[in-house]
DNA sequence: GTCCAGCCTCAACCCGGCTTGAAGTCAAGG
DNA sequence: CCTTGACTTCAAGCCGGGTTGAGGCTGGAC
């Protein structure tokens, strides 16, 4: 069950690269891993973190976030307190998230269809209110309520 | 309707800053504008590919990618062939997101209510293979089939 | 006539997220 | 023995996607 994976056996398994591994306990996204005469040794824990950690990348998680999504004490404990925190934030850019790529979708899959002939008319590019498009509504607009970008 | 507009104003209708746009003329996101003593001088066309390229962006399309989608011959036609091609290529790339982002959403919104002692335990972390999840299958896992990361 | 806002260019910098390379340790195998 | 391969550290480099700052022009208000 705790298998003593090397890092190179973990990266196998999770599709990394041995040097992301490391960087990941450099930068505290992963604990120092035990050492068996100076070499890292891993769990399957480690593994399905670095699932987790996968999954919240590509879910718009930056590394210090999935940090915590990752974080146990030393019993192992998640550390729920925070997890609940940063999901309460979290949960309403994953929904963002989604309505933005299911649109983008859409419109990829109409544009894969498309054959007019200049931007002024292709309803690709059609905005919702300075020219409304041909009343076929059933072109999906890339027009989603939004927020404008938070800049700092 | 080309109200000519200035770069501060697309700024503000956009949320971006002006050096994001004029960045975007340098890499050939957007095409040179027309300048008027000097200065750019933008239509509403600008700002809808603007949105257009937001809505990519946060879909997971490059930059690069982007130029192809917002492409037009100098008469305006977009660049359908291509715009195809792309759109078949991050299809599925966009199916993707969107299940891992449902995925990580289901996650999280489970996650706000857990409280279990360990992560040996937790179900968050319960892989799909090694450790069967409390035959509660309604708890989402973060399986999902992944394609290893492309790695150059 | 001088102040200000808003624009211009160009080069430099920054940040996140790794990768790469040099130099060294260690265990097993021929 | 010596090589091979997998590991170690550390510093430096790279890429994408911008931001920042210096130095300068321009046009309108006071």
């Amino acid at each position: 069950m705790d298998a003593r994976l090397s890092i190179g056996e973990v990266a196998r398994q999770t599709g990394l690269r041995t040097s992301a591994i490391r960087y990941y306990e450099a930068v505290g996204v992963l604990p120092p891993a035990d050492r068996e005469r100076g070499q890292r040794r891993y769990t399957a824990g480690t593994v399905r973190r670095l699932e987790v950690l996968d999954v919240a990348k590509r879910a718009g998680f930056t590394l210090d976030e999935a940090r915590v999504l990752l974080a146990t004490g030393d019993d192992g404990t998640p550390a729920h307190e925070q997890i609940r925190e940063l999901a309460a934030r979290k949960l309403p850019e994953v929904d963002a998230l989604i309505e933005r790529a299911t649109a983008m979708r859409a419109w990829l899959s109409t544009a894969t269809g498309c054959r007019c002939e200049s931007l002024d008319v292709c309803t690709l590019f059609a905005a919702g209110d300075e020219r409304t498009p041909p009343a076929d509504a059933a072109i999906p607009s890339l027009q989603i309520s939004h927020s404008s970008p938070a800049r700092g």
